[in-house]
DNA sequence: TCTGGGGTCCTTACGCTT
DNA sequence: TCTGAAGCGTAAGGACCC
């Protein structure tokens, strides 16, 4: 029997009840499936997309891969270890972009009230759809098939009376199924799952509500609320307990905020030098600086993330008087982070740059007083950067780049050779 | 097995102000 | 002037998600 099929069946129910209004969308197995639509020759064979590097993790795998126990996040050196036949495919971000905007735009066109939680899932509230377009289930089972006739990709669905329901219910149903979960039957689903299946709860979490005798949904659902907070702290606590009573009241949100733009980069080896460090930081200020703008965004708080050799991560910020979305402000402020936070020959396995405490570039108002005393006026630095901007636009963002981020003819860095830092 | 990159949210600690 | 409590913002780190 046909996954779609299977699912299709699994749909019906004899309940008498009103369809329920939420749909949650996943597509299955999304990166691999992107590049088998380009290399259909890979069809039916173990295929990961991962770097390359010695670092590099899995992303996605196909469902012939994940039969050998590879899954995302694992190194691809594992996952080739327990798939030696595997293919192995260098992801290609902005080819995942356009096909996943298709997906997107299918879903708008049955309902407006679409929430896209990543690159690959949305949430859909289809009460409004129901009067026009049939029952949810209807609703579901033709989404299904739009999105594989029109973009070659299959998803599963999820359709229940909440969100964290639908969720669970697109997991279950996968690969390639739907299931609806009524009202009636949520508990039902619900209370044998151990508490791992709830959302927000990691490994770390589980560990502590076990430590309680918690061990299912169930017993969260019976447990006093006091018990569970204990175990996992107020906030924490009162969701899950909501969630495994199936309690939950958020709404589909169509527009989202983004609350910080980073960057972040783990060396293939790890990194002593004091030059390849700052240089680093410095096209990451840069990268994070282009997409602030690109979004009209503007933020205040800079911060820096390292990694050492024995994985231990820090984490230091600083908060400006003003917000900005410049290259160099941002590297100015992670590059004296850095130097605070940095002991010269420490081995650095990950750097990253990250701006917080977004807001709006149009609503803030420009001091460049406060910072006007540096080499050139800020508003200097701003036209250079928006005309880079254009430039990197025009004939792609490897064209252009600060001197500091040029190699001289023997490979020597410019930066390096004048003792620059930017 | 040896752990990516992009994010969000929460807890805890601490300094400052009232 | 000193002290403690409360409230707030900031910083750091942990946990989690895809």
């Amino acid at each position: 029997m046909n996954r779609a099929v299977e699912g299709a069946a699994r749909a019906g129910s004899p309940v008498a009840e009103p369809s329920p209004p939420i749909l949650h969308v996943d597509m299955d197995a999304f990166f691999a499936s992107v590049e088998l639509l380009s290399r259909p020759e890979l069809r039916g064979k173990p295929v990961i997309v991962g770097g390359s590097s010695p670092r590099s993790v899995v992303t996605s795998a196909t469902y012939e891969a994940r039969a050998f126990g590879v899954h995302s996040a694992m190194p691809v050196g594992a996952a080739l270890r327990l798939c030696p036949r595997a293919i192995v495919v260098s992801p290609n971000m902005q080819s995942y972009r356009d096909a996943s905007k298709r997906v997107m735009g299918l879903f708008r066109e049955v309902t407006p009230l679409v929430e896209p939680l990543s690159i690959d899932e949305a949430f859909l509230d289809v009460s409004g759809a129901r009067r026009l377009l049939g029952e949810s289930d209807v609703i579901a089972a033709r989404l299904r098939e739009r999105v594989l006739s029109e973009t070659g990709l299959t998803c599963s669905v999820g359709v229940a009376p909440t969100k964290y329901m639908a969720k669970l219910a697109s997991g279950r149903a996968k690969p390639d199924g739907m299931l609806v979960i009524r009202e009636s039957e949520v508990l039902g689903y619900l209370h044998p799952l151990p508490v791992r299946a709830l959302w927000g709860v990691g490994a770390k979490t589980a560990e502590h509500l076990e430590r309680y005798g918690l061990m299912t949904v169930g017993d969260l659902a019976a447990s006093p609320l006091g018990t569970v907070v204990a175990a996992v702290g107020e906030a924490a606590g009162t969701r899950l307990h909501e969630l495994a009573n199936g309690i939950d009241d958020r709404r589909v949100e169509t527009v989202s905020q983004e609350k910080s733009v980073g960057h972040e980069r783990t060396f293939d080896l790890d990194e002593t030098s004091e030059q390849s460090l700052r240089r680093e930081l410095l096209q990451q200020s840069n990268r994070v600086a282009a997409r602030l703008r690109a979004a009209g965004l503007s933020g205040r708080t800079v911060a820096l993330k390292l990694r050492f050799s024995d994985f231990t991560t820090i984490s230091r910020s600083r908060t400006l008087t003003e917000p900005t979305d410049l290259g160099k402000r941002i590297y100015d402020e992670a590059l004296s982070i850095f130097e605070g936070a940095w002991s010269v020959g420490t081995p650095v396995r990950l750097i990253g740059v990250r701006v917080e405490q977004l807001a709006v570039a149009g609503s803030i108002t420009h001091q460049p007083a406060l910072w006007a005393d540096e080499v050139t006026p800020s508003e200097g630095w701003r036209d250079a950067e928006v005309t880079l901007d254009r430039v990197a636009a025009r004939f792609g963002a490897d064209m252009v780049r600060p001197a500091s981020l040029m190699r001289a003819p023997g490979g020597a860095e410019i930066a390096e050779r004048n003792g620059v830092r930017d």
